[in-house]
DNA sequence: CGTGTTCTGTTAAAAATTTCGCACAATCTC
DNA sequence: GAGATTGTGCGAAATTTTTAACAGAACACG
């Protein structure tokens, strides 16, 4: 049965692959949640023009990936996609290029690469979480 | 002193940014370990011709991402770059850029959103670590 | 044996996108 | 008003992406 017709009538032809650029950019809006185009370019090691930021940040506005509040004078941009579901995409597809798909996999290492750094609360919160998985995973 | 000439005689300045089908093909390259360039192709759901992949399969050598075996009539391209080394690297730019740069944060959602999936004897595994970061954690 | 077909990888160049910054107009700051 | 900022339009440089044309090696088989 054909679950799924991903390709009959595409309302999105836009592909969810950005440009080198375009990526640098949603970035930075991700990591401060929002941010003018001035804190996008301070926030960019090799930033180009003024500009060239802003005209970056109204094509990804135009292609559906940000959206601009007014402050005052100028615009404060926001993604389009919930922090949460974004940071999910991102996980998932770490976890399938580079850990096989295993979430575990990811976790372990995520834990091994900053067991130092990790305080007793975060480590008591995971726990918890761990515990919660085996209950529900019977 | 010169204007700015920030384009004459490119040394190296070695952009740490891959172009979009450079890194769609890293991907599938890391996924999988090691392939070919017809390996690479079929595991892009949009891959452009043949000849296409192999130039950025050669491009990529070039930039130093790659290399090639010889696996008798064909070549079997492998990351530069270890997997391991590469795995820290995806990780940490998705923790610096999707988790305020706490890996705690990252490990706790993908807990949280593969819960279902994980079995006993990684739950264990990952309960070990904790306790071991715990412990070195003093 | 040929010989035609089918895989390789390479090269060069065209085609398409991305990236950039100038020139302007509107606003705000002093 | 002078000066600093902000957003926009738009042409064009710079990169990326893709393909066509080639050349060598392996394979099938009449």
């Amino acid at each position: 049965m054909p679950r799924k017709k991903p390709n009959s009538d595409t309302p999105r032809k836009a592909p969810p692959h950005l440009s080198r650029r375009e990526r640098q950019i949603m970035d930075v809006i991700y990591q401060r949640g929002r941010a003018t185009a001035a804190e996008v370019r301070e926030a960019m090691p090799d930033a180009p023009s003024d500009s060239a930021v802003r005209t970056l940040l109204r094509i990804l506005e135009d292609k559906g990936h940000l959206t601009h509040e007014k402050d005052g004078v100028r615009y404060v941009y926001l993604p389009k996609t919930s922090p949460d579901v974004a940071r999910e995409s991102a996980l998932s597809h770490v976890v399938k290029t580079f850990f096989a798909g295993s979430p575990a996999g990811a976790a372990a290492a995520l834990l091994d690469m900053s067991a130092g750094d990790l305080g007793a609360d975060e480590l008591d919160r995971l726990e918890k979480l761990i515990e919660q998985a085996r209950r529900e995973g019977r």
